[in-house]
Formats: C-alpha cells, structure tokens, sequence
DNA sequence: CGAACTTTTGATATCACTCAAGGGACGTGG
DNA sequence: CCACGTCCCTTGAGTGATATCAAAAGTTCG
C-alpha cells in the first residue's frame, strides 16, 4: 500500500471530495498542504458565533462540530452537524457577519483557511473547486431534508432519519466500524437537532431500543438493525448524493 | 430618468444583485441579455421534478414559485418561496438528479438558463459571480432560519416570520405597495410551508388578523403594523442581507 | 467519595391534529 | 341572471402527540 493511499485514507477531506470526484495527485498534495498543522480545540467551543466577522473558511479534520442559532429565550435550534472532512460556507467571508454560531461538540481537530488560500485553491484545482461547489449543493439538500424532518415526521421518525444520514456520511469519510460511529452528543443536542424536548427525546430514544433498531451508550452509536431503521425513517439517501453507499 | 434606471427598477435579478453590490452599465446590460425572452407558465406546473436531471438553471422574472419535498403518503413540506429574481441553483446541473421539486404557486414569467450560459456569465463578470455566489449564502441562511422556524417557534410566531421575510425579500425586487404584496398562496400551501395543518394555520390567520397585524385576501397580504409583526415573530432580517431596509 | 452533570421517570398540561360538516367565493353553463 | 359544481376557507368537537415541571436515578470525574 502507497504513501497516497494511507494519506488518502487519513484525510478526511481527500475521502469525501473522491466520494463522487476524481482527483489528482496534485490535487491531493495541496488538500493536504491545506491540513497541515491543525489546531485542537475542546469540546463545546465557539469557533465563530452569530455576529462575528467570518475571516476565513473552518475544516473539521476530526471530531465533532455543529451550527446554532439561538433565540432570545435561550431556546435554540441546531442547523447542521460538521464532520470530519467537513468545512464551513467557502464564501461566508463575502457576509459582513455570522447569521448562526459554530460549536464542538467534540475535542475536534480544526484548520483555519484565510480567503486567499481558497482562492488559489479553486483557481489551481479545477477539479477541486467542482468538488467543493458540490458539497454546498448537498449542504443545501441537507437543509431541505432537515426541514421536512421537523416538518412533517413524527419524534420516532426524525431521530430514525437523523441516525441513517449520519451512518452514510460518516462512511463517507471513513468514520464508521461497521454500523456503528462515535456519536458524542447529549440528549439535549439531540432534541436541539429534531425540534423535540430533551423528555420526549429521551422517550424516544428508548423506543427505537425497545424495537432492537440502535444501542447509544458513551457516545457511540451502534444501528442494530439498518433496514428496519431505514423503513422507519423512510430514508433515502439520494440527497446526500454520495455514489457508493457501503452496505451495513 | 434614464433607461438604465428604468430597467433596473424593472428587471428583478439586476435588483436583487444591486441591493449589496455595485454593477457596472456591462454587468447590467448582460443580465439584461439573459433575462430576455422568458416564457409564461400557468399557476400549479412543475417547472423541475424530484428525480429530474437538471438541465440548466431557472430565473423567476415574475409570479412566484416554491420548492417543495414529498413523502410517500403525500404528506409534503414546502422548503424555499422563489420570488422575481431568484433563480435555481446555480451549480445544479453537477448534480444528477433533483432532490426536490419546483412548482409555481401562481402564473409566472421563467427563463431556462442553459450550464453554458451560466458559466460564461460568470466567467466574464466577476462582479455578478460574486453576487450570485452571495445569493447562494443567503439561500442557505433562509433554510437555516426557515429550520429554527419550524424547529422552535409557535404557529403565530412562525406565520408571522414568513410573512416579515417575504415582505423584507419583496421589497428588495420592488414587488410591494407600502407594506403589502401578492401572495397567491393557498391556506394549504402555507401550511405545508410553516409546518402545521391547515385547520390550524386557518385559526392561526384568523388571530394574526384578529390582532390587527395582517389582512390578507383575495391574494394579497398587507402588514397592518409591521413593528408589533416583527416583534411577534422576533424577526431580524440580518440573515437575508440586505443593505437596505426600506422602512414600513 | 462527593459534586456536577446527564439521563430517566411520573404526572399533568397544552398545543396542534384529525375528522367532519357548513359557508363562501368563483366560474360555467343553462 | 340564476343554478350548480368546485374549490377553498371556516367552524366545532374530540383526540393525540409532545411539552412542561419536578424529582429520582445514574454517570463521570476530580
């Protein structure tokens, strides 16, 4: 096995622009440039919050992260969750501010990509800048999915889908030991993520116990049963357009 | 007044880009070139279905149209209104097939854009390619706070938050009178966009009227006291970008 | 071993849904 | 100009899913 592969299998970022394009040597040489020297960051750090200056582009190299918005009441929604391999808007910093703020919910390893380095990026590796055009298309999709979630499924049904989405896309990135992923998430973000109290997430939670469909202990999820899980969430996964889905 | 003033105020995608950035007489002039010969589609068509492949990308000059989600027992969710000058998105075609479908809610003026042109557009006016790439951000902060909507305000406050984006977003193009706008939305299709019955959005109308905040009828909606709608709603328009305002 | 946090449980309250029927408005054809 | 059908809005009554409140049990970690 090369040198290119492992690093290949290493980054994150490499794994989920290959998901559905092909890339070059050379664009994979500067993927990695880009992430080198990653800083740490704790768990339940802001690493921008609503009304900040964007002044540059995140990636999650590992770990956990996720996007909130947060209401006056202290009632507070989550938008999106950023996996490895993961990187914030490309252009926020064409926005005079932060309309949501981005936390960890992890110890996460993250890159700070200054504007100009995106730039040259995309200017240099069309490929690249294909592949990174593609993923805010499915950001996008990903929203849409999430709206019809809370929109239209019941508490059982949202949890199922929420589940089944972050199975595919943590295999995406290599992230997963079978069907099973780290998952380092309270209840309370959880219901934060389906719209739900933390009461009836909890009830929830145990219900799809119960029918032998997920185990959710120390911050790891284990899918029992995937299809079942899947019928129940009636998910499918075209929106997140991956092209090879791995079987459970 | 001279031509360009005229066209300006006529063609809602110049206005749109103009309200946070400078074009020059070219940029204008392009756009202008684009948004010729559109055709008419009847109220209730699918411009693009949920499978499709996209063939290009869709300009609304006039009418209004929405994206909308559908699950299998036609339980459906209502996830983005295009007004005059939204259009699809624009990296669309790399996708292989649509995740959702467009429908005009009522008669309207579209142009199909052919990947081509789109690309060319951009090519040749960097200072429109940073306008669309901006109008994409937003787009993504509208699903963002249409998710926080559904997620965790109640029926009025959520009815009411439409409504004030709408007006925020119509104004933008110059489609309102003072504080009203056509909305040629049925009770069902707003219903299906804030996530509720319609039984209840009826009853929910009907206490936003009974406040004095709304009249809507025969397809119009007019804000009767716009301050205490936003405060009902808790809106902020930070999250549209507009740099300006216009007042009620 | 204790403090702080998270998950779980029980009881009650409420917002929103469903079903079903009654009114309007609008258009069409006689 | 009226009669009728259709579509949409409105109303009422009963139900159900989820929220809230409060406390107990479990977990984690210094």
């Amino acid at each position: 096995m090369n040198l290119t592969a492992q690093t290949n299998r290493r980054n994150p970022l490499i794994r989920k622009l290959e998901a559905f394009t092909l890339l070059s040597d050379e664009d994979r040489a500067a993927l990695e440039r880009i992430s080198a020297d990653p800083r740490r960051v704790m768990p339940g750090m802001d690493l921008i919050r609503e009304g900040d200056k964007p002044r540059g582009v995140f990636l999650i190299l590992d770990g956990m992260a996720y996007r909130q918005k947060i209401r006056a009441s202290g009632a507070r929604q989550i938008t999106a969750y950023m996996l490895p391999g993961d990187t914030g808007d490309l252009d926020a910093a064409l926005l005079g501010e932060m309309d949501h703020t981005i936390t960890t919910f992890s110890a996460c390893e993250v890159v700070n990509i200054a504007p100009g380095t995106i730039a040259e990026l995309i200017q240099a590796h069309p490929r690249i800048a294909r592949a990174l055009r593609r993923t805010t298309l499915v950001d996008e999709g990903t929203l849409r999915e999430w709206l019809m979630n809370i929109g239209c499924r019941t508490a059982l049904e949202r949890v199922a889908h929420l589940f089944c989405e972050l199975l595919v896309r943590m295999q995406a990135v290599g992230c997963t030991n079978g069907s099973s992923y780290l998952l380092p998430v309270k209840q309370a973000d959880l219901a934060a993520t389906v719209g739900l109290s933390s009461v009836h997430l909890n009830r929830t939670l145990q219900e799809l116990r119960r029918r032998g469909l997920i185990k959710l202990e120390r911050g790891r999820l284990t899918i029992l049963n995937l299809p079942e899980l899947q019928a129940a969430a009636e998910f499918r996964s075209t929106y997140l357009h991956v092209r090879f889905q791995a079987a459970a």
